[in-house]
DNA sequence: TATGAATGAGATTTCATTCAT
DNA sequence: TATGAATGAAATCTCATTCAT
């Protein structure tokens, strides 16, 4: 009757899509916190615009929640990996781009690292049972070797190292500050969250990385100038020059 | 009567301590399996000589006995930390010992690894809680710093690099590689158990360690003879000297 | 848009009878398969062309179903029963004809036999409120009297015995064969639906029945030509004549 | 304090099997009543002295509560089949006798029937997993074939029907008037559980099996002699000699 | 005539914990 | 110090049915 009668019940279209991405976004929370066996589908459901019931028409168990939010979070990053653009820059340069890009990611991600800890926990049942997840990451792979390829040819980078080491060596250190923060904070007495210590970290992985792509100072080819590009960046820490 | 009855049944005398470590050995493994939430009290109850009272007897709470664990498995790790001594190394030569045998250790371990995982995913209440682990690893700090200082008086080692830091490159890589085995070894496609594997990335992290160590090679100190400890080490992947 | 729209889908046009038999067939498949209770309304809708909706629409309620499949199932059962014609078969053969012909019925037909299962374990009471199928079943009974009072009338059958109970002799041998054919071949180790099975039990219960329906022999009106038309049937155990 | 503490509270001495055999009575009267998928656990529950969740704790899930009630309701029978002693009895006596008692017995334990067909609804599943069931019902078919080997030896049976068959002839008679109570009642306007109608019936099927087995009259061996033995029985419904 | 989303009530099952002895 | 039975509370999940369009 009135122009807006909508505005007296909040207004109730059947929106399956947005019924489903709300409860994926309360579910989720509800994982990151609990873990997957520590998660209540109570609790979730009480959060939700919706009922318990709904989060069984649409995911059919627990698990399968579970699953859905976890593919959603590998399918949100690997979004945002696309964007990148590395193959401008010098490589030594690209490498300390791609470092600092992976370190601010993790780091503003903790859901995404705290799923991929759960996962971890439950041996990893759920990715491997995913059909959507499998050949996700070959992406990133691709952009490192990329990258080292152009650093051997311009003999700046050695030929011993293989790509997905390299970003081994760069995810474990980037993903630990983020799931081991409260271990190691306690165990260290420090706050791997404080904007210092994230400033010095971003800094010292991305120097690990670079120096250990630098070709062997001692060899033939190794010279002052070859070493050149691989002076450690500018530490907050050092005194400077 | 009772002397028969007694003579029936194997005399067993009552045994605190056995059956305390009974129960901690059976539910480490159950929480390792399956998680602090995931794990069931009547699980371990059923694995275990005695009975569900006597984990509420000994132990509290399910939550109590997980902490028992966790104490037990920092404690464990402790002991063995101990044992090592490297100031009888050169310091690059030192770092290197030191970066095999935390690989190895964690490598030995996944145990442990994955009760701190665990207790991560619980946001370290329970560590914080505990009055036994909390100076704990000030150990393997010592150990850093010495050889550190060591290198900078040497002049092998750039004065730049905090301790806690390095321990933290370390202990990152060898953490991740047991804890996200799993997820990464899905995504990627690796067996990261494999000897091969394994071999190589014990190498790389030492490497890598080190070269970030080494003193800035353009600066006036820097020069071929400093620079020789630090060669990158024999590689199987490289053709050789 | 409208046109291509429509011209895109086939047209479909509505066909109620056609859905709502539809609707019977599967929802008669899953009550076969699970009885009433364990029958799920969800699935009977996933397997049919329309929707959940449709069901309630036609049938009212998953009773309103049932009741539709059994009433049917009987209804189906009447018009085949109908076409036997044994009126001009002496009476032992006609008897036996009769018998096959039942046998023959309910070994073809183990949906029937499952739904007047479930319907007796329900206590018949859907069968009770149903107005179709009482009068139901007179017809068969109408079929054995009036062989029975020929043979009576021939002098080839006892007076003694009473239409209904030969149909129930028959009746419960055929559909026991069928009904506990689980539990039976499980318990004895045969399995009922055999070939060899089959044809050894049609002739056996034609027999019993031929010869329970024989005059008494010592009977002043037995006699060895009396008696000739009730010789057992050739059995495939028997050594022959 | 008083001599009789326990009138107070209702004893509560724990008495597990006496638990687990009220939570089986109440259970089995809900499973006869509803069939496996019809009954409902709480319903259980509270009809016990107990509560649902000793029902778990002592049969695991509703369907191990299904199988328990099951296994008993067979262990009943055969123990109350042994107690027939027919081997002093000549062999149609024998046959009568046995058949009888069969009559009696499923005529007397409804549940019992209403149980094999709600397995038989169910495929005969639990059955097939129960290890304690299945070489039981070994003890009827020796009972049987131990009465035609005499009545074959004496020749007054003959030798070509098998001891399951006719066990099966039987039992598919005196079930289906218990199975098929409620169908065959409405449909034929009958009251199978009637007095009139039991002594008869009980009578013709007994009368049906020993002609059955009555050696083939027109067969060398037969005479009136030889036949006397099978004789109808005194039918209420004849007017006798 | 048809439909996909939604749902309340209740089903089965689980779990850490305690009681009586 | 030990034990088997017991349990309340809450967990996950299911189901026939209806609403809005």
């Amino acid at each position: 009757m009135t122009t807006r009668a909508d505005a007296e019940k909040p207004a109730r279209k059947p929106d399956p899509e947005r019924t489903k991405q709300d409860i994926l976004a309360v579910a989720r929370a509800e994982f990151v916190e609990h873990g997957l066996s520590g998660a209540r589908v109570d609790a979730i459901a009480a959060r939700t615009r919706t009922t318990k019931r709904m989060i069984y028409y649409y995911f059919g168990s627990k698990e399968g929640l579970y699953l859905a939010v976890l593919e959603q979070a590998y399918a949100d990053i690997r979004a945002i990996e696309q964007t990148l653009d590395l193959k401008s820059l010098p490589p030594a340069q690209a490498i300390r781009r791609m470092v600092e890009f992976t370190f601010d990611y993790q780091e503003s991600h903790p859901d995404f690292i705290r799923l991929v800890s759960i996962e971890n926990i439950h041996h990893g049942k759920h990715l491997a049972r995913s059909d959507s997840i499998r050949q996700l990451n070959e992406a990133v792979i691709e952009v490192v070797t990329e990258i080292l390829d152009r650093g051997k040819r311009e003999g700046v980078f050695c030929a011993e190292v293989d790509p997905v080491d390299v970003h081994m060596l760069i995810s474990a250190f980037c993903f630990f500050r983020v799931s081991n923060r409260y271990t190691f904070g306690l165990l260290f007495g420090r706050d791997l969250s404080s904007a210092a210590l994230r400033a010095r970290h971003k800094r010292m992985i991305a120097d690990a990385v670079i120096r250990l792509l630098a070709p062997d100072p001692a060899g033939p080819e190794a010279g002052p100038t070859a070493r050149a590009p691989m002076r450690r960046s500018r530490s907050a820490a050092s005194p400077g020059p």
